[in-house]
DNA sequence: AAAACTTTGTTTATTAAATGGACAAACTAA
DNA sequence: TTAGTTTGTCCATTTAATAAACAAAGTTTT
């Protein structure tokens, strides 16, 4: 553990550059050496080598000559996607969702295992369980599985610990040690909203985004906020507790213990809550109520029509505050877009000023049910790929 | 106007060195060439040249001996502050101030002009008549006046120009290029909360933050916000909209045709609509109020906790957004520091939970009307030390 | 007081990496 | 067929960090 700040010398400008030239490959192949000179502005005879090392770490590969424009044809480059794979599990509330995902993010296999008030040390046996039949899947490949990302619903410290995970009933687990006991691969823990952020931002609906805030929306609200291209986790770790905002002071009460928060009004819970002042509507999942709106009933389109509204309220207020590029509005609450699209729409429009929306989106999430699994598995990517953290010349691991 | 993005060679290599050997200095002088080789971890030899550079280009100069510890005796550095000076412009609603800052941002002239009502064009010839007259204040040095920053209590875009400022009616105002005609240095326009935060953080209450939001609550209420020790200014630049988040659904009308705005209930403007409701508060300043409070009037002491629980509400909603390590409020209600300091914290208090708040610290601003003119001349600062940023041997300045 | 050790700082040879230019290869256009 | 163009490699040059030797100026031990 160094005390000292990164200073730079020359193994550390290589390690950059070639960085930036598997990144250029990554996303703009198939493109030629020509093209990344073009691109980065580096010498040609330093992306040559560059691209020479990267190809005898078998990270990126040839694949024939591309067009000429008026004089050799080039050589184009792709990125290998099979040098390695990684796993992403999705711990929920009531499931537990795997994927083993290729180094571009690609899901090549999967497992959803419902669960049902398992106790900490059932669920993390299965998680491991999950782990140890994923591995199983993963086909043959150069440096195999590269890292292992866990998505949690709770509060997760830099040391890869869940402080608090309120619908899972955990404390204080020490999730990646137990992890990293039993799997020797690097662990990556994350909160579930980070998670899906992360996920959408690199391979979903907010890949051409530099700022972006993920909304999770299911039984709570978390959020997940990207910012300079980078996930932003707060001094400790707690950002994302947007879904206890004060909305309303002194208004209803939320499972807190607060008042007034956005996730009393806006959640898949305050939905649910809501229904049972309707007689006929009372019990009532949200997939019903999806239904019976979708059937035309009056009472369940108002319920969807209102929450919308305070959907929209809040992402207003997110919006002042963080000015981002793009919202998108992710995980259960997801299935309902039809139905609260337009409210959430308006509401936006009508709780701020022109200026403040400029050039902003919204939208849905593109992963669906996997922006957390594969957000996860794309931290693990990233950690295996990110040179400046790689072990220099490793077992296994390229230079 | 470059394309590429940056990509690293020998020139960057040392540009990034010397610029951490030079804050090493700022930030731990006085200390010897031997400290800095510890601190950073670079090698001696490297040290000692770019300190020797530094040197040379008058940033830095020796200061005799210190103490040994064993050995020879070192010699010790300190930064040279005077080698250059800045000017810092604070354009507030009803003034013009304006200081000279030496390099470490200590002011050493200041001037403070009372405005009411000006034009565009009268403002801005006032301004360009207080630089003219600081520029004759400023000492003789190497480097004379390194730049110009100007604090507007608007939104600023990236190129400077002024898009929107309410309370001075402005609109559409490239102040950069205006001011850029007339000087012929460097110029930096900044929103005046940006502007306060970053003086906080760089001088005042907040220099041992990484991340810090600064709440300026005057007329109306704007935040600036610091994450990972840099100025986060949002995708357009537009966040800090932060006074305009929804506290209250369909609550207080507010300026901005909205409601239930935080600051339709947190500003200075909140407060003296409150006192309008009292017949015998009526017409009352912020200043008067705080006289009349200090004397015991229960209707004005009633006023003030009233405003401080309504500021605590809208900071638990930042800190529950952004987990920073600090909040910070500044600007014109800091008079009124003891008496809203005790429902602010029990506002924040009651509606956060413990581990939301884990090392918080909620302070007042300590640079008191000086925050947003300290602030504008530290960006210009900070432009001319940024190696980085400034040309490589250009006329009068140090490679 | 002399000798041995320590800390500070400079100088020099070495090494790593980007750069610029020469060159070869492969193609287009005239 | 010839001249020009684009792509990619190779090599000499340059820059900057590093390691190690060295010098300077002190302290501690004998």
């Amino acid at each position: 553990m160094s005390k000292h700040p990164t200073t730079w010398n020359n193994q550390m400008i290589k390690r950059m550059n070639k960085e930036m030239v598997l990144n250029q490959v990554m996303e703009s192949a198939p493109l030629s050496r020509a093209d990344i000179v073009q691109q980065l502005g580096l010498n040609k005879g330093t992306v040559s080598s560059l691209v020479n090392e990267l190809i005898e770490e078998d990270l990126i590969h040839e694949s024939g000559t591309g067009e000429s424009s008026g004089g050799r044809r080039p050589v184009m480059l792709l990125f290998n996607e099979h040098a390695g794979y990684a796993i992403g599990i999705d711990i929920g509330v009531n499931y537990i969702l795997g994927v083993v995902t290729n180094l571009a993010g690609g899901i090549v296999h999967e497992k959803l295992k419902k669960t049902r008030d398992l106790s900490v040390h059932q669920l993390t046996s299965l998680v491991s369980a999950t782990i140890r039949y994923l591995m199983e899947q993963v086909p043959p490949s150069k440096y195999g599985v590269i890292g292992i990302g866990i998505g949690v619903p709770g509060i997760v410290d830099t040391a890869g610990k869940v402080l608090i995970a309120p619908n899972l009933k955990w404390q204080d687990v020490d999730l990646k040690r137990i992890l990293e006991k039993e799997f020797q691969c690097p662990i990556f823990i994350e909160n579930e909203a980070n998670a899906g952020a992360y996920g959408e931002k690199r391979f979903g609906a907010g890949r051409n985004s530099h700022s972006m805030i993920y909304v999770s929306i299911g039984i709570g609200i978390g959020s997940g906020v990207i910012l300079n291209d980078e996930l932003y986790r707060g001094s400790n770790g707690y950002s994302g507790e947007n879904g206890h905002t004060t909305i309303i002071v002194d208004g209803k009460e939320c499972t807190c213990g607060s008042r007034g928060c956005w996730e009393a009004y806006s959640s898949e819970f305050a939905l649910l809550q809501s229904a049972e002042q309707h007689e006929h509507l009372a019990g009532a999942s949200l997939e019903d109520l999806i239904t019976l709106a979708d059937a035309g009933n009056p009472a369940a389109l108002e319920l969807f029509q209102t929450l919308g509204t305070y959907i929209g309220i809040g992402i207003a207020n997110l919006i002042k505050t963080y000015n981002p590029e793009q919202v998108i509005i992710g995980n259960r609450i997801r299935q309902a877009e039809h139905l609260i699209r337009n409210p959430v729409m308006e509401a936006v429009h009508s709780s701020s000023l022109p200026f403040q929306r400029a050039g902003l989106q919204i939208n849905f999430s593109e992963l669906s049910t996997y922006s957390a699994a594969a957000g996860v598995s794309a931290f693990a990517i990233e950690g295996f790929l990110k040179f400046s953290q790689r072990p220099l010349a490793g077992p296994g691991f390229p230079v």
